[in-house]
RNA sequence: GGGCGGGUAGCUCAGGUGGCUAGAGCGACAGCUUUACACGCUGUAGGUCACAGGUUCAAGUCCUGUCCCGCCUACCA
C-alpha cells in the first residue's frame, strides 16, 4: 500500500539516490564506445575551497546539460577535479601561520609546501563531497587536480614547447607588483578601484633661472624616484625650457626637462614628472629618452635608501604624508585638489598594486591570440550568448604579454634551470645533466608559475596530454565549456590559446558563458559583500532539487540573475507539487493497478486524454528546443507550467471524475504522462524525480517505455503528433468552466449553492462535446447541477451570461443575482471589446495590410474580428435587456 | 574616452529571426479545511512596454537620438 508523507522531504531520498548512481557506475564514461562524445570538463574550483553560489549554478548547469545528454544517448564524461590556486591558498596559509605566530619566511620553502599539502589533502574531500550533495554527475573516477603528476607533467611540456618556439622569454621589464603578496601579476589581477585621491601641485624651480616649473601628480612620494621632468615638444608654455634641468625638491637632484609627445597639454599643468622606475608610462618616456630608473621602493611597498634618509624605510602611505608636510613646510607646494581617479588593487589580498621593474618570465601570447582570432571567426569555437564573441575578440586584438611568472612557492616550479657558470638558463622537463658550457652545476628558478598557466591546459592535461592517450582520442576536443562570463580572459581565452598551440586543436567547440548571480538589489553575490547565499545552508532548508530548480529558472540571459529568496521558495513549492501529483496518482495505483490486457482493450478516445497527450509532446519539444539553445529559463518555464498548470490543475481534475466512475484509464496515462515528465525534469531535479520513477510501475507501456534500471540512463522522450483538435475542444471547455467560475465569484454566488446552466451554441460538434463532457464534469468542477445545451433558447430569467465566440452561457440566478452587479460585469467585457474590435478592424481597413501581409496573419487577424463581433453583438443585446428589466 | 547590457504589472523578470486580445513567479485583494498538495484550490485587480523621432501594411521587438541604471575596457599624470 503506497504510504507517502503529505510533504516531500529532501533530507530523505538525496543520499540514498547519490549512492545508487555511483554503485551503478552510471557516471563513468568508457573509452571505447559505439556512441558518440559529449564531454564538460568543469572549470575547476580551488581546492581548498567551498562550494559558493557561482559554483552552485555553474555545476547544475553543467549538470543539466550532461544529464540531457546522457539520457539522449551520448557517452557522456564530465570531468570533476580542483586547482590548487596559488596565491589566495598561500593568502589564507599565511594567515594560518599568522595566527601560530609563524611565518612562510621563516619556516622556509620545503615546509611551507609540505603544510600546503597537507591542508590540501584535509580539505580536498570538501568541495567534492559539495559537488556531490549538489548531485553533480561527474566521473569522479577520473578527478584530477592541477599539481597532479600528469598534469604537472602537462605544464613543463607546455612550457618547454613553448621556450623553444621564444613565446616565453625572460626580460626585465615593468609588471604589477603586490607588495603584500610580494609577488608580480598580471594585468588581469588588477582591479581599478575609483578613489577620492588628491592633485597635489608642486613646484619645481628651474636651474639657473628665476622661473618656477608646476607640475601635479596623484602621488607625490613617487617624486623622489625622478628623473626628469616632461613637457609637450609643441607646447608654447615650456619650449624654451626644454634643455633646462629642475632641481627636484626635497632631494635636490637636478633632473633634466625633455619634451615627449605623450604629455597631454590640456591634462594638468602640461608638465609631467617622470618616474620610469614606477610608473608605466614613465617607464616608456624613460627608454625613449634614455633616463635614469630610480627605485625608491622595497619589494613590500617601503621606501628604500634612494628615497634619502629622511624617508628611507617608511611605507608609501607614510611616505606620501612626510613629503607633502615637507613640501609646505619648504613653500614648494601650490596646491591639493580633490582628484578621483582610479587605483590598482590586487583583486586577491586587496593591496595596492605597485608597478614595479623587474625580472620576470613573460609569454608572448600574440601569436596564440591571432590563432584563437581566427578560430573564433571562422567558427571552430562559438560563444553563447554572440555578444561574448565581441569581448572576446576586442581583447584578444590588444593582447599584451602575460607576466607568467610568480614569486611564491605553492605551484609548478619553472623548467628552467640556471647554469652557475655561464648563467645561461636552459628549459628541460628534468633537472639537466649539465650545461651547454660543460658547466654542472645548475640551479632551478625559484618562482612559480602563474595558477592559470595550468588551467589553461585542463581541457587536454586531464586526460593525459602530451601522452597521446585514448581519453584525448575519444573525449577531446570537448563539447562545450560552461562558466561565467566573469573569466571570459582568465580562463577561457587561455585554455583556447593553450588548446591551439599544444593540441593544435581548439580545447571546445562551444563556450557557455551565464551570469552571476546577485542579490535582490542586482549586486553580485559575494562572501565579502556578505550577501550571499549559502548553497550548503540553501540545500538544507529547501532540497536540492528546489535549489536546483531556482537556479536553473533564474538562468535569463542577463549578466546578473537574482536569486531572491523568493525563487528557492517558489522550487520548494515546486517540488511539493510533484510529490503530491506523484502521490495521487501512486495512491490511486494501488486501487486500479495498471493491466496490459485492459489498456489494449481501452485505447478509447478520450478527449482528456488526447488533450495532455498533445500538450506533453509540446512539452517535450519546447523543452528540448530550449536546452538544444541553453535556455535554461525557458525549460524551467515550461516544465513549471505543464506540469502545474496543464497536468496537475486540469488533467488530475479529470482523472479524479474518471475514477469516481470507475474508469482508470485516464489514470494510468496520468502515471505514464508523469513518468515522462519525470525524464524531462530529471536533469534540473535528479533526486526527486529518480525517487518518482522508481516508484511508478513498469510493467506497462502505454505511451513510451520504461523498462531502465534508472531515471539517469533511461532514454529522453519523443515526442507524439500533437492533436490539435483535442486542444481546441477542450480549450472551449476550459473556457466553459473558466467563465461559470468567474461568475460565481464576481457575482457572490453562496460556495455551497449550485446552479444551473444554460449553453447554446450553433456548432453542432461543440454541442456535442460539450454534451458528453460537461454533464458529467461541470458539477465537480463548477458545482453545476442541471445542464441545458441546444442551438437556441432564450435567455431565462435574470440569468448572468458569458459570451465565448459564438457560444453563449446563461445561468439562471433569479434571486441570487444582483443585476446591477450583472451589467457593470458585462460592460466592462463589452468596452474591452469594443476596443479591440477598432484595433482589429484598423489594421483590416488598412489595404496594404491585405496586400502585404501574409495570408494567415490577415486570416488570424479576419478570425478575430470575427470572434469579437459576434461576442460584441450578443453582449449589446445583453445590455440592452439588461436596462429594460 | 571607447564598448556592452538593462529600463515591460507594486517587486523580480520572460517575451530566438517584427504579426495571436503583452506573459510568469512573488506580492496585493476576495472567497474556499473540495478526501494529492494550505508548500494547496478558485477568482479579481494591476501595464501609454523609459522618452522623442524614424523604417514598415504591422514595432515591446528593427534604426537614430535623448535621459537614467549597471558593467566591461583604456597610460590622461
Amino acid at each position: 500500500m503506497t504510504n507517502l508523507p503529505k510533504i516531500y522531504d529532501p533530507q530523505e531520498i538525496e543520499g540514498k539516490w547519490y549512492k545508487f548512481w555511483e554503485e551503478k557506475r552510471y557516471f563513468h564514461a568508457e573509452v571505447i564506445s559505439d556512441k558518440p562524445s559529449y564531454t564538460i570538463v568543469i572549470p575547476p574550483p580551488n581546492i581548498t575551497g567551498i562550494l559558493h553560489i557561482g559554483h552552485a549554478l555553474d555545476n547544475t548547469l553543467q549538470d543539466c546539460l550532461i544529464r540531457w545528454h546522457r539520457m539522449n544517448g551520448f557517452n557522456v564524461l564530465w570531468i570533476p577535479g580542483t586547482d590548487h590556486a596559488g596565491i589566495v591558498t598561500e593568502l589564507i596559509m599565511e594567515r594560518k601561520l599568522a595566527e601560530e605566530g609563524t611565518s612562510r619566511k621563516e619556516i622556509g620553502r620545503e615546509e611551507f609546501i609540505k603544510r600546503m599539502w597537507l591542508w590540501k589533502s584535509e580539505s580536498a574531500g570538501n568541495i567534492v563531497s559539495q559537488l556531490q550533495q549538489l548531485g553533480c554527475s561527474c566521473d569522479w573516477e577520473r578527478e584530477r587536480f592541477t599539481m597532479d603528476d600528469g598534469l604537472s607533467k602537462a605544464v613543463r611540456t607546455a612550457f618547454v614547447k613553448l621556450y623553444e618556439q621564444d613565446l616565453i622569454y625572460q626580460d626585465t621589464y615593468m609588471v604589477n607588483w603586490c607588495p603584500q603578496c610580494d609577488t608580480a601579476v598580471s594585468n588581469l589581477e588588477v582591479e581599478p578601484i575609483e578613489i577620492d585621491g588628491n592633485f597635489y601641485h608642486i613646484r619645481y624651480p628651474v636651474v639657473d633661472s628665476d622661473i618656477v616649473l608646476e607640475i601635479a601628480t596623484t602621488r607625490p612620494e613617487t617624486m623622489l624616484g625622478d628623473t626628469a621632468v616632461a613637457v609637450h615638444p609643441e607646447d608654447e608654455r615650456y619650449q624654451r625650457l626644454i634643455g633646462k634641468t629642475v632641481c627636484l625638491p626635497l632631494s635636490n637632484r637636478e633632473v633634466p626637462i625633455i619634451s615627449d609627445s605623450f604629455v597631454d597639454m590640456e591634462f594638468g599643468t602640461g608638465a609631467l614628472k617622470v618616474t620610469p622606475a614606477h610608473d608605466v608610462n614613465d617607464y616608456e618616456i624613460g627608454l625613449r629618452h634614455d633616463l635614469e630608473q630610480c627605485v625608491v621602493f622595497t619589494s613590500d611597498g617601503h621606501m628604500n635608501e634612494n628615497a634619502g634618509q629622511e624617508y628611507s624605510g617608511l611605507s608609501r602611505l607614510k611616505c606620501r604624508e612626510k613629503v607633502v608636510e615637507d613640501l609646505q613646510k619648504l613653500d614648494y607646494l601650490v596646491k591639493i585638489v580633490p582628484h578621483p581617479h582610479a587605483v590598482g588593487h590586487h583583486d586577491r589580498c586587496g593591496a595596492i598594486v605597485e608597478p614595479t621593474i623587474s625580472p620576470q618570465w613573460f609569454m608572448n601570447v600574440k601569436p596564440l591570440a591571432q590563432r584563437a582570432i581566427e578560430a573564433t571567426k571562422n567558427g571552430d569555437v562559438k560563444f553563447i550568448p554572440e555578444r561574448e564573441t565581441t569581448r572576446f575578440l576586442h581583447w584578444m586584438e590588444n593582447i599584451e604579454p602575460w607576466p607568467i611568472s610568480r614569486q611564491r612557492w605553492w605551484g609548478h616550479r619553472l623548467p628552467i634551470w640556471v647554469c652557475e657558470v655561464c648563467q645561461k638558463s636552459t628549459a628541460a622537463m628534468d633537472t639537466p645533466v649539465k650545461c651547454e658550457c660543460g658547466g654542472t652545476n645548475l640551479l632551478q628558478e625559484e618562482d612559480v608559475l602563474d595558477t592559470w598557466f595550468s588551467s589553461g591546459l585542463w581541457p587536454f592535461s586531464t586526460m593525459g596530454w602530451p601522452q597521446k592517450t585514448d581519453e584525448l582520442q575519444t573525449f577531446y576536443p570537448t563539447s562545450v565549456l560552461v562558466t561565467g562570463w566573469d573569466i571570459l580572459f582568465f580562463w577561457v581565452a587561455r585554455m583556447i590559446m593553450f588548446g591551439l598551440a599544444c593540441t593544435d586543436e581548439v580545447p571546445f567547440n562551444t563556450v557557455y558563458l551565464h551570469g552571476l548571480v546577485a542579490d535582490d538589489k542586482g549586486q553580485k553575490m559575494s562572501k565579502s559583500k556578505g550577501n550571499a547565499i549559502d548553497p550548503l545552508e540553501t540545500i538544507q532548508k529547501y532540497g536540492t532539487d528546489a535549489f536546483r530548480f531556482a537556479l536553473v529558472n533564474a538562468s535569463t540571459p542577463i549578466p546578473y540573475v537574482p536569486l531572491p529568496e523568493a525563487q528557492i521558495e517558489s522550487g520548494r513549492r515546486f517540488t511539493n507539487k510533484i510529490w503530491n501529483a506523484a502521490r495521487f496518482i501512486l495512491m490511486n495505483l494501488d486501487k486500479y493497478p495498471i493491466r496490459r490486457e485492459n489498456l489494449d482493450s481501452m485505447h478509447e478516445n478520450i478527449l482528456e486524454v488526447n488533450w495532455i497527450k498533445s500538450r506533453l509532446a509540446q512539452t517535450i519539444n519546447s523543452a528540448t528546443d530550449a536546452l538544444d539553445n541553453f535556455r535554461f529559463h525557458e525549460l524551467a518555464q515550461t516544465l513549471y507550467a505543464f506540469l502545474w498548470h496543464e497536468f496537475c490543475d486540469w488533467y488530475l481534475e479529470f482523472v479524479k471524475q474518471r475514477i469516481a466512475n470507475n474508469q482508470p484509464y485516464a489514470l494510468w496515462i496520468a502515471a505514464d504522462v508523469l513518468e515522462q515528465t519525470m525524464r524531462l525534469l530529471h536533469p534540473i531535479m535528479p533526486f526527486l524525480t529518480e525517487e518518482i520513477w522508481q516508484q511508478l510501475p513498469k510493467d506497462y507501456d502505454v505511451i513510451g517505455t520504461n523498462i531502465e534500471p534508472s531515471v539517469t540512463v533511461a532514454e529522453w522522450p519523443q515526442s507524439d503528433v500533437e492533436d490539435t483538435i483535442a486542444e481546441k475542444t477542450m480549450s472551449t471547455l476550459m473556457n466553459v468552466i473558466e467563465n461559470i467560475r468567474s461568475i460565481r465569484g464576481e457575482l457572490n454566488v453562496p460556495n455551497g449553492a449550485t446552479i444551473d446552466i444554460h449553453i447554446q451554441s450553433p456548432d453542432p460538434m461543440v454541442r456535442n462535446h460539450l454534451d458528453s463532457y460537461l454533464e458529467q464534469y461541470l458539477p465537480a468542477f463548477t458545482r453545476v447541477n442541471d445542464v441545458v445545451i441546444s442551438e437556441s433558447l432564450p435567455k431565462p430569467k435574470a440569468s448572468a451570461e458569458a459570451v465565448i465566440g459564438n457560444l453563449v452561457i446563461y445561468i439562471p440566478l433569479e434571486g441570487v443575482i444582483d443585476l446591477d452587479e450583472e451589467k457593470t460585469r458585462l460592460s466592462k467585457r463589452y468596452q474591452q471589446i469594443v476596443k479591440d474590435i477598432k484595433a482589429a478592424q484598423k489594421t483590416l481597413e488598412n489595404p496594404q495590410f491585405v496586400e502585404r501581409a501574409p495570408e494567415i496573419v490577415v486570416q488570424q487577424k479576419k478570425d478575430l474580428l470575427d470572434r469579437l463581433s459576434i461576442e460584441h453583438d450578443k453582449l449589446e443585446r445583453s445590455l440592452a435587456m439588461l436596462d429594460n428589466s
